[in-house]
RNA sequence: GCCGGCGUAGCUCAGUGGCCAGAGCAGCUGUUUUGUAAACAGCGGGUCGUGGGUUCGACUCCCUCCGCCGGCUCCA
């Protein structure tokens, strides 16, 4: 197993090696940085002083590698003492395998830490003193390449070039910005094909495609980037998952407060978010007083007012308090996108003020609600629990960390959640629980974090009354389910591919009328208001249209129940439901009397079911 | 913010340094009275993202700005 996924990324390793001979050939003045294989495929950087690659060059980029791989080179290793890979590198202009060659002599390790972890690739040579280093030959073209490279350029399966991006040298967006070439290679064509088919579902599904094919949200120039708006359609799919997220947290025990979209930056001067974030927070100038406002970027600091405006004894504690609402955030502009980053962000917020030894309860108790919430729309949970190292670099007692990261994971083996544990990814305030939902194509996102923090209450000297008459500090524990329900939509949109269970459908049925006659209208229109009576969302389509077109329409929108009203239906007082796909289980075309088709509709939007079930 | 690509009707997209810029769908009007994924006909609709420049002439070439897309960096 292990080495199948060792060949293939030597198969894709090689596969860069042979990007860059093509490059090469064209661009002979070109720079190379690193070219490792990636989890689908390979990229290569590569600076090419005054011009650039296009997608339009990978027509003849690809001809050029099948060439070289029709060649079937052999890929030749060669193995040279570092002072010598240097004077290669000086030789050849090759400034950035000079800069990497020379930190590998100084340290031994290179790469390592400027770049992501499956990027590392071109040199890496583990620890201690590097003599030697390798170069690989095929053809008249030599790369410095850590390897391993298959035998000849004629092994290394399907490829095939999908993209050309910008990337800093080294991961450094003060460093120069190089050229990034992405292609993809698998050992088959077929391989290939898959990928590419998957490629076009991912497409399919894309949140922004959907948004607008569904009209759910929309974006304007005159508003502004990042700053989406909602229509009555989407703002259903809001409001459904907020209200379940809140109903759920209270269940828990949580009480929502409501607090202001603005305050004096003093608050975050106090809490420590303004030396820390200050350029990315929205600034407000009062006309009538001389304070500095800002727009709020989180809601803990003003949730901490809340909990210091009376005196707390240790029998309050834990004190939960919930706020759904929306903060802002001057996000750089190239990091907007979609639904998925953007500056005004609504969370389904809650902050728990505990004593210390409440943690692994209240832990407890919001990873149940997060099983719960996520069990519920389909979506498989796992969670990271990122603690401390032993560096210096993070705040608060270190007992407290050491009991609290026990409790964490007390916690999270309690509610049976898969977990693995990082050390040293700690935020500097105290550690945290990050939840990995895996989406119906198998794409894995952060969605929500439970985070313990030492800090806060410190900086706020938040304080109760603990039972001997001291004052003790309590620890705020910050947690929402959804994270922001915006970047909630986008993964839930594409996770559902806009097949939307009736509890969230923003149209749970649509009625269809065969003809313009009044008793059909009179027929389709009293059954849509006994389904608004049961609080059903539900349309009917009148239009002089064929049924065929209407049922097409209705198809395009993804609603669940469609249900053609005409003659038949009005002389039984039954209706076949045409049940979308993903939903119907093995009972289609059975008639189902009309009272009883909107009690199990309205029943299953109250229960958040997926599937259907008429009959019994 | 940085690198690269892009911006033509509500949507998806054609188009050429030069007469009035096109199609399909959607919309509107009429005909049709329709049974489970597209009836037929007609009509309306675009200062070709924005501001400037080059040119006898620009939607087409150059620059600014705005926005979008792919990455990089960042993400309390």
């Amino acid at each position: 197993m292990s080495d199948n996924r060792d060949n293939l990324e030597t198969m894709r390793h090689s596969l860069a090696h042979i990007m860059a001979t093509a490059i090469q050939k064209f661009w002979p003045q070109s720079k190379f940085g690193v070219g490792p294989a990636t989890e689908d495929g390979f990229y290569y950087d590569v600076n090419l002083d005054k011009t650039t690659i296009s997608e339009d060059d990978f027509e003849k980029l690809e001809a050029e590698m099948h060439k070289i791989i029709a060649a079937d080179q052999p890929f030749e290793r060669i193995e040279k003492p570092i002072d010598e890979a240097i004077a290669w590198a000086q030789d050849n202009k090759q400034i950035y395998k000079e800069e990497l060659l020379n930190d590998l002599k100084r340290s031994g390790t290179t790469v390592a830490k400027d770049l992501n972890r499956e990027e590392l690739g071109t040199i890496s040579q583990g620890d201690s003193k590097v003599e030697s280093v390798s170069l690989y030959r095929n053809g008249d073209f030599t790369d410095l390449c850590r390897g391993p490279h298959v035998e000849s350029t004629g092994k290394v399966g399907a490829f095939k070039l999908i993209r050309v991006a910008g990337a800093y040298w080294r991961g450094d967006a003060a460093k120069a910005q190089m050229q990034r070439v992405y292609g993809v290679g698998f050992e088959s064509d077929k391989e290939l094909r898959q990928y590419l088919v998957k490629l076009e579902e991912a497409k399919q599904r894309d949140h922004r495609r959907l948004g607008k094919e569904l009209g759910l949200f929309v974006f304007s120039d005159m508003v502004g980037s990042g700053l989406p708006m909602f229509t009555p359609r989407g703002t259903i799919l809001r409001e459904e998952f907020t209200r379940f997220s809140n109903d759920l947290r209270e269940r828990y025990g949580f009480k929502k407060v409501w607090t202001p979209h603005i305050t004096k930056k003093e608050l975050y001067e106090t809490s420590g978010h303004w030396s820390k974030f200050g350029d990315e927070l929205f600034l407000v100038k009062s006309q009538e007083t001389h304070d500095q406002l800002v727009l709020k970027p989180m809601n803990c600091p003003h949730h901490t007012r809340i909990y210091a405006a009376e005196p707390r004894s240790y029998r309050d504690l834990p004190i939960r308090y919930l706020e759904s609402t929306t903060v802002y955030r001057d996000e750089k502009t190239g990091e907007l996108g979609g639904l998925n980053r953007v500056r005004s962000i609504s969370m389904d917020d809650s902050h728990v003020f505990a004593r210390e030894d409440q943690i692994e309860a209240e832990i407890n108790n919001l990873l149940a609600a997060a099983n719960e919430f996520y069990s519920v729309i389909n979506m498989g949970l796992r969670v990271r629990l990122s603690y401390r190292d032993d560096s210096d670099g993070y705040l608060g007692d270190k007992k407290l960390w050491e009991s609290a990261q026990k409790q964490l994971k007390n916690a999270v083996e309690t509610n049976k959640l898969e977990f693995n544990e990082e050390t040293g990814e700690a935020a500097f305030y105290g550690p945290k629980i990050d939840f990995m939902a895996t989406d119906a194509i198998g794409r894995e996102h952060q969605l929500a974090t439970v985070q313990l923090d030492f800090v806060q209450p410190e900086r706020f000297g938040l304080e109760y009354v603990a039972e001997d008459g001291s004052k003790s500090r309590p620890v705020m524990i910050h947690c929402a389910l959804m994270g922001s329900i915006e970047r909630f939509l986008s993964v839930y949109i594409e996770h559902s591919a806009g097949r939307f269970p009736v509890w969230v459908a923003p149209e749970q049925i649509r009625l269809l009328s065969v003809n313009q006659e009044s008793k059909t209208l009179d027929f389709a229109e009293k059954m849509l208001e006994q389904a608004k009576k049961l609080g059903l969302r539900v349309r009917a389509d009148n239009t002089n249209e064929s049924v065929g077109k209407k049922i097409r329409a209705a198809e395009l929108m993804k609603i669940p129940y469609v249900i053609v009203i005409g003659e038949k239906e009005i002389a039984s007082h039954e209706v076949i439901p045409r049940i979308r796909k993903d939903m119907a289980v093995h009972e289609e075309d059975k008639p189902v009397g009309i009272e009883q088709f909107l009690k199990t509709v309205s029943n299953e939007a109250k229960t958040r079911v997926h599937k259907t079930s008429m009959h019994g």
